[in-house]
DNA sequence: AAGAAAAGTGAATCCGCATTCATTTGGTGA
DNA sequence: TCACCAAATGAATGCGGATTCACTTTTCTT
């Protein structure tokens, strides 16, 4: 008779799986990509080589796996936000700030999904995430101009910017320098007054209690 | 006695040197880093693999020098906006605009400047790079600042998100994607818009004759 | 418990390129 | 013109890693 996977055993290679992809992020988020190679993932995972292929078909389809994963996460966030109660410039304002703030967090891995040279396909994926980001703010835009809140403006360049403005603000503190932690607050609050402004196109006040000056 | 180089010899080497480079940069603005092996660059220069090292160091250091003439010649025009006549507003966003014309010029150059992948070395020059754009941005804004015509906000973070949302506005149109030519007044229009708002806290009027809708 | 098939292993391959180097070519000075 | 040295050449080498595969171990079926 044919052979079958026991339930067991059925589980025990999906947590194989599991275990490899949380070893790559692992290494992204500690050394970049380039301290990812099959090898050091392999090891991470207390796997061989060899096994990570039984797994993923290539190297390439594996990271695009993580970071997928880490987008497909970040967006549902960001989605969230979008969606819940309060004015366009209000949600604009904390979905940019939720971002900044966890990008924060994890710097090397936000570096790594953000900045870092990769292969061609892991670029390319990169590049689908920041459309994604971008869509997640264009829905925010869209309803401000069709509301009033926000002036008549080009939705899809103007997400992009908003992307672009706080990846580029990030990734000063993240990747080489690190500026101290007491300034953090303050740059998260810079860059998303900062993408306020831009869309709303009046000084937006600091509005509730965030922190000031 | 000693061998001396003739002043047409010497002449003759330099003119190499610089027909590496030019092959160099073609070769990028063509098909992206990717495209550009020694191999690729020492035919296009019309000397053998061999040669290119007599003139540079490694590839890397090729490449280093290639981006850092370009960035070179950019950043040398945008001072010439920043120090002009005007407004800071005004100066802003002749610069942004400016840069984002000049991208859509060389759309493949930009893009490997910008974004592609590449090693280490000349990643960490794109990172000067943007650094050394970010600077002359930073400029205005503290004139504008200093003048009261902008709003208090802090320069370096303010001018980073700048660089990155022409950037990242740019990188759509300009990587995979190319929106058509029709849209592209209207795309770097928006752009600096969004910059010029983002820093000034208000609707600014698109002046003089700018393109509309 | 035996045989069959899957899963796991890691040393050996393979590959793409940068880099080198033994030769050849061609300026330079006497 | 000769002897010599710099410059140019491009085939051979070296290297970092991904990928493979012959072999071992584990799991499943009867």
């Amino acid at each position: 008779m044919r052979y079958k996977r026991s339930p067991l055993m059925e589980e025990r290679l999906a947590d194989n799986r599991q275990r490899i992809l949380v070893a790559a992020r692992k290494l992204v988020a500690t050394g970049g990509f380039r301290a990812a190679q099959i090898a050091a993932v392999a090891a991470e995972a207390g796997l061989s080589t060899g096994s990570i292929y039984r797994y993923f078909p290539s190297k390439s389809e594996l990271f695009v796996e993580v970071l997928g994963e880490a987008v497909r996460h970040e967006v549902e966030i960001l989605r969230g936000i979008v969606k819940s109660e309060g004015s366009a410039a209000d949600r604009l304002r904390r979905a940019v700030e939720s971002f900044a703030r966890r990008a924060f967090e994890g710097p090397f891995l936000a570096y790594a999904f953000i900045a870092e040279p990769a292969d061609e396909e892991v670029d390319a994926e990169r590049i689908r995430a920041r459309r994604e980001f971008g869509n997640v703010f264009k829905t925010v835009l869209r309803e401000g101009i069709a509301s009033g809140e926000f002036p008549q403006q080009d939705a899809d360049v103007a997400s992009a910017c908003i992307v672009g403005a706080f990846t580029e603000a990030l990734v000063g503190p993240i990747g080489p320098t690190h500026r101290g932690e007491r300034r953090r607050e303050e740059v998260i609050e810079t860059i998303s007054l900062f993408c306020l402004r831009a869309v709303v196109g009046a000084a937006a006040a600091p509005a509730r209690g965030s922190v000031r000056r």
